[in-house]
DNA sequence: CTGAAAGCGCTTACAG
DNA sequence: CTGAAAGCGCTTACAG
């Protein structure tokens, strides 16, 4: 049961060469003779080598471990996105630290004491950290510290993703060339959602039209929502000829309440959401939403830490894509 | 920018002590002097002392990691028992390092490399192993191995959940009980739904009833599959009175593809799912489900954990509870 | 309650 | 292409 694991000094012996050589078999194997590294290769089968890669992270002063910092996981806005990143950043030879921070980003500062106590290469972020103490602290940092999913004026580091300001703009535009006049949205209480509605309604009044009404709901989204926002158009007169919903959970309960009520979505109501879950192709009728590429956003990432370990200066934004679903709800 | 971190022997000549005596401040408190403790404190705070646990680790050879393998996480049935788990093991003072092993298992050796590569003081799996050389292979590692959320005769060495067969057989009960006399299963292709579906029908046939009809779908299991599964419905005759699902994902699906038929939930055809996801009690008609306790399967784990490490034997079958939980839609 | 010393298992200039 | 030696930053018996 306990059998000590085997040490770099036994397969080098077997081998017949050097600790040091053993170690540039795995670290830098381009540098190792062929048959060298065959009888490398043979010991470590023999033994059942794992290197220790504590020791490793201590030797080198470089862990190879990323924190990847979420608010929750359960059912997250950032999952299609978050797996994105454990996958590509597995692939390249990582290790992946997760921790909670809680919806309410309270457990964030110990979390990233955390990662700092494993000395991470760099900690990701997904959600804006408000904090005016804790920025600070990381702004200076030796690690590296990539923002995700949005891209603030001032960076704490970098970085990476798309203003949803311009998302709730964009939005306008495809709800006005749709034809529809009277747009509600929903609004989850995250600072993220609240822009993109900010986006929306500044550009749907630059064109003179009247403010679009607008219904706050509690932060993170569920499909739950879909009823209490459907419950909050019943007094509304005019009723909204379109709802355009924080997240796609939220407009797939709408519809399903819509539904049930007799309203005809989208010939009555047309409902977009946001996220372009699966479930929102999958949806009857299908639902219009809007797409984040979260492979993109991992593959920057891996590329903005091998360009920043490679001794490049960064730009601080890295911007990504997003884009408009058209489907059948909206 | 890469000012180097200060290490514990800047602590302990700023507070006057003995490198040692900060170690124990951490890990073991109770042993150092208040007066002593106090400057130490006052130290850590003067330097923004953060404790290299790489360095810890290897000292020690204790990482305090917990590796979590998951099959994948964008949209898991496991997700609320990975955020219970990893909630549960950071409060306890380790650090979690997730890994996705692909829905069919196929990454399963290499993150079982990478994590022993941490020196990990557990592997938790979610899901069940069933390539024997692996099985073989972290049977007698020194490495603690904890199955979740099923509960075969010969766990690796722990496994701490519920047994899928029985799981089964107590929906087959709640059904007959309902009064209902046709049932059809939707079965995604993993272990552990087969499980439930014999165990269902074993139950079922047991009063000398017809064995219940059954159909395959994928694995992972989602929305969109609730489609297939009404499909399937239409070419039956008789046609079944309760579709029994895989997931509560399926359920849900089936549901809006039913009332876009416009049959009635669960009027015309009952539907149960699996998993009590908030979904379940937020559809409409919410969702007869069956309740799994993240929360609890990671309790046990923490404490079958600390009972290893205190050098107890544990039974190989630690089980935790399941129980349906009756709502509209059956 | 505290300190000096050895050691955890690697990596990395340096020298050849 | 390879080896000897020093060092990464802690922990832990041991002794007092």
């Amino acid at each position: 049961m306990s059998k000590r694991q085997p040490r770099i000094e036994e397969v080098s012996r077997i081998a017949g060469v050097s600790a040091s050589t053993v170690s540039r078999f795995f670290n830098n194997p381009g540098v190792v003779a062929d048959e060298t590294a065959r009888r490398i290769r043979e010991a470590i089968d023999q033994v059942g080598y794992v290197p220790n890669l504590n020791a490793g992270s201590l030797a080198s002063s470089r862990s190879r471990i990323i924190a990847v910092l979420v608010p929750d996981i359960a059912q997250s806005i950032f999952n299609d996105t978050v797996e994105a990143m454990i996958e590509e950043l597995t692939a390249h030879g990582n290790s992946v630290m997760i921790s909670l921070t809680g919806s309410d980003n309270s457990l964030l500062d110990r979390q990233i004491d955390a990662a700092l106590s494993r000395r991470v290469d760099a900690i990701i972020l997904t959600g804006v950290v408000t904090d005016a103490a804790t920025r600070a602290r990381l702004k200076n940092h030796a690690t590296a510290v990539i923002e995700t999913w949005a891209l603030p004026d001032d960076p704490i580091q970098i970085a990476i993703g798309f203003s949803h300001f311009a998302v709730g703009e964009a939005t306008a535009r495809f709800v006005r060339e749709r034809g529809y006049r009277r747009p509600h949205l929903v609004v989850p209480q995250s600072s993220r959602a609240i822009e993109r509605a900010n986006g929306f309604t500044a550009a749907w009044t630059a064109r003179g039209d009247e403010a679009p009404t607008a219904q706050p709901v509690s932060s993170p989204s569920h499909f739950g929502q879909g009823r209490l926002a459907f419950r909050g158009l019943a007094d509304m007169d005019p009723r909204p000829d379109v709802v355009v919903c924080g997240s796609d959970w939220i407009a797939q309960g709408l519809i399903v309440e819509a539904n049930a009520a007799g309203i005809r979505v989208p010939d009555t109501l047309a409902v977009m959401g946001f996220g372009n879950l699966r479930l929102a192709g999958d949806m009857r009728p299908t639902i219009t939403s809007i797409d984040i590429d979260g492979h993109q956003i991992a593959r920057e990432t891996i590329r903005a830490l091998q360009r920043k370990a490679a001794g490049e200066v960064l730009p601080p934004r890295l911007p990504v894509d997003f884009r408009i679903i058209a489907r059948e709800s909206a």
